[in-house]
DNA sequence: CTGAAAGCGCTAACAG
DNA sequence: CTGTTAGCGCTTTCAG
């Protein structure tokens, strides 16, 4: 910056307001130093910048995989939010472990980031201390925690299990099974469960253990699902999956298999992605505001980097899709 | 850190030494300072510290998209690669245009990043310039380029359209549709087709350029893609795609419109993603290693900057995997 | 509209 | 093994 400052002659700060506040510089000052600028290939120094001002264009966000749709689309979002402000999002993954993701925050919080947007609301209690204690905004995506670090933005992962269970409920569906995360990894997991419980009780259904399946995300576990549940003793006459994946595979498996879907079981999704149209039937599944969080989130944050006021918890909701499979 | 040295009973630059290098620090004083710092609560501000010594803990990766599940595997990869080292990942995100992707090289080096990740080697001028002078290692990933900027990790694009194509030659297909981004936009695209040419001609084939269709990604577009190419007064005999979405969406309409694959027409993916398998047949296509190139990217630019030599280009290679579409 | 002085929080270099 | 000094490149504050 010394350097195109004396090519401007000018001094530093001058460059500093040129760049900043281009209106509090004459326009011929603006001008010689923009020229110089160019002529030297100057790129400020941003570590610099922020370590004076105490004040960065870094926004990190912590997500548990980017390889999982769900998430890609979230930071797309968040990263479109920030489009021609100049903030760069600083991406941590925590692959679902708050202890991994305690580690993280408290490595993206040594680059002072502007603000910290986190995936869910299951943290270490160290976790929360620390991100209450940095003074700088954080949004909590996908859920709507109880008891928020600060703003939070998603959709109750609760009511979307809910009402879709009470949908199969209403549908005559008697013996329902649940197929999911080990709940312990996850909370939007957690949520789900209790969603489910609860619309069973509602309507009066038993809710049968032997038909919950535990597994990992992926298509091929979908088929493996359904070929445990079949295989009980008394097979369930609908599936709730907590994800879109899962019902893709148990969909193309039943018609692999000569099982009529929904007649002879109800097969029902979540997260409402790419595939859950190609199916037949297709498949009925629960529309998530993917990118939306994301986008959402980052807007927040730049409210309240701007001095605005934002709202604490921003529910964006879901949608049921009904497309044959239920 | 100057109240953790109060506290400690030492000077700052042993809170210092205690954090990097615990080893020449008496175990009593790194104690102290290990208490003093949990009891404060204090986070190391790597701004302050990257100024004082030019030397940050950042890595810059620019990707056209998140949302491509190819570009979000390798985020990942790299994202993996820095797992422990303390290194984060800076993204930016050009949505495919060397003009925006020069603005984000422009910002994101100005928080002096330790190296650079950038997807494809379709760059500006100027952003070349500036990547070569900023005295970091960079890595271009998922090609192999002709005139690197400094390192890459990729496979040929080129040869392995090229594979394809005269996989269907050999196979007897005559008159072969090729299904694309505009090219254009994007160089894995400009290769794979100048593979698909190259192969036409050493197989003595025509190129017919009434059967070349471009789109967007996507299933639907793949759905599109088949109804116009089989619209024409002379269809193709085979569909060589350069992403297997369109594939997927084309094997699935011609189940629907009972046309035998890969009897009546042979389609072919390129990616080999988890939907591939997933129709009847599944996708003949190209195996490429997505998420290896972030992986061993992210591997390049830490060896550099632990001062180890490290490969200019590393070829990661494809496979053609063959499941029946054609 | 422009500048001088001071300092952001840390680490390199040198000393002991 | 520990400390002192100086300075990284910028912005804040206060002047002019």
């Amino acid at each position: 910056m010394a350097d195109v400052a004396e090519r401007a002659g000018v001094s530093a700060i001058t460059v500093s307001r040129a760049l900043h506040h281009p209106d509090r510089v004459s326009e011929r000052t603006r001008a010689a130093i923009d020229a110089a600028i160019a002529e030297l290939g100057y790129v400020p120094n941003l570590l610099a910048g922020g370590l004076a001002s105490t004040n960065t264009r870094i926004v990190s966000m912590i997500v548990p995989y980017v390889t999982h749709g769900v998430f890609a689309d979230a930071i797309q979002g968040a990263s479109d939010a920030f489009d021609d402000t100049g903030f760069s999002v600083l991406l941590g993954n925590s692959g679902g472990s708050p202890q991994r993701e305690e580690t993280i925050v408290r490595n993206l919080l040594g680059h002072r980031p502007a603000g910290v947007l986190v995936q869910g609301a299951n943290h270490t209690e160290a976790t929360r201390r620390i991100l209450q204690n940095a003074a700088v905004p954080v949004v909590e995506m996908g859920t709507l925690p109880a008891r928020p670090i600060d703003m939070a933005v998603g959709y109750s992962n609760h009511e979307a299990a809910r009402t879709m269970t009470r949908f199969l409920a209403l549908r005559g569906r008697r013996r329902i099974a649940f197929v999911s995360v080990p709940p312990a990894e996850n909370d939007r997991a957690n949520e789900r469960l209790r969603g489910f419980k609860l619309a069973l009780e509602e309507m009066d259904l038993a809710f049968f253990p032997e038909l919950v399946f535990h597994t990992r995300y992926g298509i091929p576990e979908g088929r493996e699902a359904l070929a445990y549940l079949l295989d009980r003793p008394e097979p369930p006459d609908a599936v709730f999956c907590a994800s879109d994946l899962w019902a893709y595979g148990m969909v193309s498996e039943c018609a692999r298999r000569g099982i009529k879907v929904p007649d002879d079981i109800a097969i029902t999704g979540f997260n409402d992605q790419e595939l859950a149209s190609e199916t037949e039937p297709g498949i009925t599944t629960i529309r998530v505001p993917r990118y939306e969080i994301g986008r959402v989130g980052g807007e927040l944050i730049m409210k309240r980097i701007e001095g605005l006021a934002a709202d604490k918890v921003v529910d964006l909701g879901f949608k049921l899709i009904e497309r044959g499979s239920a």
